[in-house]
DNA sequence: CGATTTTGACCTGCGC
DNA sequence: GCGCAGGTCAAAATCG
């Protein structure tokens, strides 16, 4: 990039460029245009210079073949000018003038046009970049009212500052750029889950660190906890950089627990096990699968038994799913990834990890522990679904229609991914405008009930239900992602979604006997 | 015969 | 530095 540039303006200094750009009007006597158009192409110039977007833009142009790329094409630069430079030396010296000027003004047109779609795109990149601005402000604001309120009515320390500048650091754009498909197979498997992964590891990095509550029930912690943070400064602070662009978002986790006395998971991914162990503690070997539904599938679980109580499992979740999913389980992977991403806000937490009553954002939950808790004790930050507390406690709510299978990445918004976290109460308020226009999603929906509604649990019951109730043939399938099982929850189905890149961790619980 | 599971070895991070 | 625990690898065994 940076050598092209070089390149474009050694080629500007030497006066090449511009002697190339007359190469056209030379055969022209028409100076008012040729003296117009020198001026553009350097304020092009230093437009793309700023403006990556336009470079690929203008390469695409370029590549369609058009000529356009003589002026607005600095930065595709070389090829675009060597091509006009023919062509305009055949018309020189083959064409006559009235067919010079019609491509001269073929050429005005064309840069007239790009200067249009360029001044669009800034527009759009402004106004992306200033509602992302006021989202997280608005969002952030309303997050820390009541992280203020909460701890107001714990022990009234003095809230956290949660840099919203930290929070709406333009690494939205990076994560954006991660997310383009440009990546090698090879890197694959990490930027796979990246677009999440980057959004996610930023929140990791950033806000779980911000949002440190020095509050008995609230405090979100990152892998390590508060005291090694300031044990290991060094790491965290001269780490930061390089883990919110590598750390792969599996360091986030997700975990369930329901009861069940399978042993084997059924979630609809298909994994395969690749270790066991003994942990600590547990008399029952811990099990570690990796998600074989793709090649390169970051996606990786653990399958434990509760040592107090062998009739839980708990699985424990990481990473993306760099593929589609069944529709089985698409809806838990949107589930628990909402889930993680709430973790990620920091929206409910619990400093013990299990069972606190009435902590985060939920004081008025009936069920306290079949809440989502974040456990500060795992090295990950991890969110724990305790959904043990038994059928009573977990009413099957049928999913909204919205919440239907389709396999709505993450990816698409990583910016957003945990944001609408900081505004528990709002996102119900504020559906899917938020999250760019799209029709409402199981994300959201389920996005919305954890942070809108203190029945959250009872919301991913029903989606667990939705799994447990599909039928096992679910299990390991490799197909049908143009399932009815899209169509079975009323929502019409997104065609294109299958291609997408499932963000989500997967869910999975097992099926009862 | 290919896919999956088992299982011991190995690696890594962390606490002492 | 050492030991421990968690996590992963990979060869062998098993399964369908």
């Amino acid at each position: 990039m940076e050598q092209q540039h070089r390149r474009e303006l050694t080629f500007l200094h030497s006066g090449d460029f511009l002697r190339q750009n007359s190469g056209v009007p030379d055969g022209t006597p028409d100076d008012s245009s040729h003296h117009v158009k020198p001026h553009i192409k350097e304020m092009d110039f230093f437009s793309t210079n700023s403006q990556s977007h336009d470079h690929h833009q203008e390469s695409k142009i370029n590549n369609n073949g058009s000529s356009s790329l003589f002026d607005s094409g600095v930065n595709t630069g070389l090829n675009l000018r060597s091509s006009n430079q023919g062509v305009s030396r055949t018309t020189n010296e083959d064409k006559p003038n009235a067919e010079m000027s019609a491509l001269q003004i073929e050429l005005e047109r064309l840069h007239e046009e790009n200067r249009r779609l360029r001044s669009m795109l800034d527009q759009i990149t402004r106004n992306y970049r200033e509602l992302q601005g006021q989202l997280f402000m608005a969002v952030h604001k309303q997050a820390l009212g009541n992280q203020r309120e909460q701890k107001d009515a714990i022990n009234g320390m003095s809230s956290p500052i949660m840099s919203v500048q930290q929070f709406m650091d333009p690494r939205p754009s990076a994560a954006l750029d991660v997310n383009e498909p440009s990546a090698s197979d090879d890197k694959m498997q990490e930027l796979s889950a990246s677009p999440a992964n980057t959004v996610e590891v930023v929140s990791k990095e950033r806000d779980l660190q911000m949002i440190q509550i020095p509050g008995k029930h609230v405090s979100v912690e990152d892998g390590t906890d508060q005291t090694s943070q300031t044990k290991s400064p060094k790491v965290d602070q001269s780490k930061n950089e390089e883990q919110v662009s590598e750390v792969p978002f599996r360091k986030a986790r997700v975990s369930v627990r329901a009861r069940s006395d399978a042993s084997s998971i059924s979630d609809g991914c298909q994994w395969r096990k690749y270790g066991q162990k003994m942990a600590k503690g547990n008399p029952c070997p811990r099990a570690y699968y990796r998600c074989t539904m793709a090649v390169g599938c970051p996606v990786r679980k653990q399958v434990q038994r509760c040592a107090e109580d062998k009739s839980i499992l708990i699985t424990t979740y990481e990473g993306n799913h760099n593929h589609p999913l069944p529709p089985a389980a698409i809806a838990m992977a949107n589930t628990t990834s909402a889930a993680a991403a709430m973790l990620l806000s920091g929206s409910t937490t619990s400093k013990d990890g299990h069972g606190l009553p009435s902590s985060g954002y939920f004081p008025s939950l009936p069920y306290a522990s079949t809440m989502a808790t974040l456990s500060a004790s795992a090295p990950f930050p991890t969110i724990t679904l305790d959904l043990t507390q038994g059928p009573n406690a977990v009413p099957l709510l049928r999913p909204p229609p919205s919440t239907a299978t389709f396999p709505l990445p993450l990816h698409g918004y990583p910016q957003l991914l945990g944001h609408p976290m900081f505004a528990p109460n709002k996102l119900s308020a504020l559906p899917a405008m938020q999250l760019g226009q799209r029709p409402a999603s199981m994300v959201e929906t389920v996005t919305a009930a954890i942070t809108s509604d203190p029945n959250f649990t009872a919301a991913l019951a029903a989606a667990i239900s939705t799994i447990m109730g599909a039928p096992p043939s679910n299990n390991g399938n490799s197909n049908n992602n143009s399932g009815t099982n899209n169509s079975s929850n009323g929502v019409p189905g997104l065609p294109g979604s299958p291609q997408l890149p499932q963000s989500c961790t997967t869910f999975s619980t097992n099926q009862p006997g």
